[in-house]
DNA sequence: AGCAAAGCGGAGACGCAATCTCCGAATCCC
DNA sequence: GGGATTCGGAGATTGCGTCTCCGCTTTGCT
């Protein structure tokens, strides 16, 4: 099913060296959720039961392992707004995509990092974040088309509504797991037709784009030498 | 008139220390704003053009200057929230607190970190951080009074406003600083008496000031070794 | 069972970045 | 002028994350 999991490689691996490969990935994924993608490789083989030195013969390095699950994520969260185009009231739809990708935030630290990141990773995770942004135009689209939405809505604002939301989420984390929902009525009722009038208009997607090669949360670049 | 500025340590300072002492806290000012509180004592140094031992002399170690900083802009956001007491209109006073505390986060990038930050500091820190909450709690209860916020609005609300509007911010720095401005709108209409309904309930103010101990921008606690 | 190839474990080498120290040289101020 | 004070910045120290290396174990083929 999952992709990752294929043993893939060209020289079959051994039975117990593919067993390992697995728990590894498994162990990377529980990681993952509960620290965020800042944690060592050596976390990872540790929770897997393993040895760093397993770990980084089946991985070459660290980053490698992680793009493995990037795209898992990535393609999860295209697979929810697609499903969302079902909706039968498109403001729901909407709705809908958020509350799920952001639940899922609560229960796993990494995907914040994983949906805004600024690194450039490998091609297939740029091909599976080049499909999330289309799925969720798509939700906006259909929202314009039934004349839901007030005219200078665009999907940068659903992002946004996503990132400010993810926010809450972090800040929540072990006391309000559920505050969010209620900050995302708030900014639902701001995009619809008849909500709060605003000068300021949204960002232009193509600025929303390099906004989001440069934004890395919580953190500045450091002073250059 | 900034307590930073005078020259109160008990043995006088010989004339250029008093100078370099003073060029220390203004580089670090500078450097603080465009990089975020995570500069080392190096580049600020470097910024005041002086060298490190300069400022190590001055300052025993870094919190000591940064803890200097953060008492002067803790103090900067609670006059603001004073200020907007004498707004004719309760909510103009919330939505104007807000607005001119994230416009500072438009300039400063360290201004985030300080309401925010976790790590305790000294005892004026900590005093200088307490009066910040009482201000913005007369904020809304005075817009309470004139009844003119859902019932279950609190300062936690406001607050919880300025996190998610911090993110925008650096979101958009160096694209679209005032976009901030647009997300001000929707959550402002949020707690007026007729916004949109919401299931949930906000975040206790008790349980809020929990989360605002374990919380820190964008990081996650390491597992434990 | 026997054996070669594949795999495992984890100590530690390595690199990097931040904090802070130290002392000869420069500066100040009486 | 001269003694005390301050400066500068190389580098010691510490801490952390990445990754390697090699003796030992396991696998699976014959």
């Amino acid at each position: 099913m999952l992709p990752s999991e294929t043993p893939s490689e060209s020289p079959a691996l051994r039975a117990d060296a593919e067993k390992n490969r697995r728990r590894l990935l498994t162990a990377a994924r529980e990681v993952f959720a509960e620290h965020g993608l800042d944690v060592t490789l050596d976390d990872i083989a540790r929770h897997a039961g393993l040895g760093v030195g397993t770990a980084y013969r089946r991985f070459p390095n660290k980053r490698v392992l992680i793009d493995e699950l990037l795209v898992e994520q990535l393609t999860t969260m295209r697979d929810i707004a697609r499903a969302q185009l079902d909706a039968q009231d498109p403001i729901a739809g909407i709705r809908g995509y958020v509350q799920e990708v952001v639940a899922l935030q609560v229960a796993d630290r990494s995907l914040k990092q994983v949906m805004f990141a600024s690194d450039r990773g490998q091609k297939r995770v740029e091909e599976a974040r080049a499909g999330l942004g289309p799925a969720v135009t798509a939700l906006v689209d259909r929202a314009h088309d039934a004349r839901l939405l007030r005219d200078d809505v665009l999907a940068s604002d659903v992002a946004m509504i996503t990132l400010m939301l993810s926010v809450v989420v972090d800040f929540g984390r072990g006391y309000e797991p559920e505050l969010y929902r209620r900050y995302l009525e708030w900014l639902i009722a701001g995009i619809l037709r008849d909500g709060p009038a605003t000068g300021q208009p949204p960002i232009a997607m193509e600025c929303f784009h390099s906004a989001m090669l440069t934004f890395k949360m919580g953190a500045a670049p450091k002073p250059q030498r």
